[in-house]
DNA sequence: TCTGGGGTCCTCACCCTC
DNA sequence: TCTGGAGGGTGAGGACCC
């Protein structure tokens, strides 16, 4: 067991909200809730300021809407969200070259192995200035937990929320947890938690009382023995830098319910190219394909088939969930459809050489070397039920029955109605940069203000205003905060 | 008008081979 | 030749995490 306490975790506060109230000044201390705004999205991130209405991750955003009916509704915007943790996650590795990513907002790092803290005094004092370099060059603030296992640093991150810092000194790690509720470790969610209080174990100290054995007999051998080593403060795992990717999986789930089969059909093969897509840029191939259906009362099944070898083909792909997709029954409804690929290899131009060869082999007719996956079968025979599908790859993301219809090849994009999500960023050719507030009924409003700049002001305009443009987001620190002299609202 | 998306890991059942 | 057990591969589902 590690002795120093120079295990950091680091947790960036309420990260997605902070980064919006960081790029939208009149947003600052106020409630910002970030998560998906369809009927069925939830919330991802709630500034504090939310959280005193009682939003948490994870609710139904009609249900935070309802707490918290004044907050700030925004979609998520991965770029950015992305980019400042990229900027983060540099910090932690000029640190030690043993940075642990969890997430966009969360990492462990190994100090010690960086040669920056060898002990208490030396890992507080990297953590200090670890968070002031984080503020100066995000302008945000992040939690610091130190410890001698990564286990409880993150004990202690928590406890530095927000905007803190908070060392576990070596020896105290029993005392500190007993107290604590066993859903402070992780691994004890929901069901453990109360798989656990049904046989009246609510507490850290309560877990380690009750013995390896019990525990075991409990909730089953791995999770028994690892739970009683941590109720114990005993984590020997250490920080990995590097983990491969074990799956690559794409789902969506859909405003209302599906019913006609050969849309949940169209609609799985649109989510195999995605899912191959993603595959793809990731430089791999996958040999176990999975199909999830969620059905229209919650229940969630899974149907996989692992084909003789990996592929990365989108033909393979969406034949082999098509087919899995005809064993399941979609009667009442699906809410929620994805594709998955998992038991992933590397890939190489000689798989996608090999692979390409075999299709057109296949689709030539020619016979001859078979595909070893069942590749050549799967293209060739276009599969049971397939006779809507198209013979191209679907439309980049549109659903089966294209709202739009079809435009024109080459003619300049007919009138239609822009859509502006809310929090998306805008630049006006008059007023400058700025951000989407709300927009409907032909109507789009605009706060214009920037990072570093005072809280903006507000201007309506047509929602097929020529003058208004989509834009990237502007980096939250680094440029100069120009505040553009807004013209007084007439 | 509850309940996202993208993951990991574990357990269990079943089948097949040795 | 038959049988039982071990063990691997596969498929399905659940729990958990951020």
């Amino acid at each position: 067991m590690r002795a120093a306490p120079t295990i950091l975790h680091l947790d960036m506060d309420a990260f997605y909200a902070s980064v919006e109230q960081a790029s939208k000044p009149s947003l600052r201390g106020k409630a910002v809730i970030v998560g998906g705004l369809g009927p069925r999205g939830v919330v991802a991130t709630a500034s504090y300021e939310a959280r005193r209405f009682g939003v948490h991750s994870a609710m139904p955003m009609a249900q935070a809407r309802r707490l918290c009916p004044n907050g700030a509704c925004l979609i998520p915007r991965f770029s950015l969200y992305r980019a400042v943790s990229d900027v983060v996650m540099a910090l932690l590795r000029e640190l030690s070259p043993l940075v642990e990513p969890l997430s966009l907002d969360e990492a462990f790092v190994d100090l010690e192995a960086g040669g920056t803290a060898f002990d208490a005094e030396s890992a507080l004092e990297t953590g200090q200035r670890l968070r002031a370099d984080i503020q100066g060059a995000t302008g945000l603030s992040a939690s610091v937990g130190l410890a001698g296992s990564k286990m409880l640093a993150k004990v202690a991150s928590e406890g530095a929320k927000p905007d803190g810092l908070l060392l576990i000194e070596p020896g105290t790690e029993r005392a500190l947890l007993a107290p604590m509720s066993v859903r402070t470790l992780p691994g004890v969610g929901p069901a453990t938690g109360e798989h656990l209080r049904r046989a009246g174990i609510t507490t850290v100290g309560e877990l380690a009382e009750a013995g390896e054995d019990e525990l075991v007999r409990m909730v089953g051998r791995s999770h028994g023995v690892g739970l009683y080593r941590m109720a114990l403060g005993l984590d020997d795992r250490p920080v990995v830098a590097e983990r491969d990717a074990k799956s690559v999986s794409v789902e969506d789930t859909f405003d209302v319910d599906l019913h006609d089969r050969v849309r949940i059909r169209n609609e799985v093969q649109r989510l195999a190219d995605r899912c191959v897509h993603r595959l793809r840029d990731s430089g791999h191939s996958g040999r176990t394909i999975v199909l999830k259906v969620r059905r229209y009362d919650f229940s969630t099944l899974t149907r996989s088939e692992t084909l003789r070898g990996p592929t990365d083909d989108p033909a393979v792909v969406r034949e082999a969930a098509a087919r899995l997709l005809e064993a399941v029954d979609t009667t009442g409804g699906v809410r929620l459809l994805g594709v998955g690929v998992t038991g992933l290899a590397d890939y190489t131009q000689e798989d996608l050489f090999a692979q390409s060869m075999a299709a057109e082999a296949a689709s030539a007719g020619e016979g001859g070397a078979a595909e070893p996956d069942g590749a050549a079968e799967a293209a060739g025979t276009g599969g049971p039920g397939g006779s809507g599908a198209p013979a191209g790859p679907a439309g980049s993301g549109g659903p089966a029955e294209a709202p739009e219809g079809a435009e024109p090849a080459g003619e300049p994009e007919p009138a239609r109605e822009r859509r502006w999500a809310a929090g998306s960023d805008v630049r006006h050719a008059v007023y400058g940069p700025g951000w989407v507030q709300g927009s409907g009924v032909g109507r789009v409003t605009v706060r214009f203000e920037r990072p570093g700049s005072p809280p903006g002001r507000v201007r309506t305009f047509r929602v097929d205003d020529p003058e208004l443009e989509p834009s990237d987001p502007l980096p939250l620190v680094g440029e100069p905060a120009v505040v553009e002299p807004v013209p007084e609202e007439g």
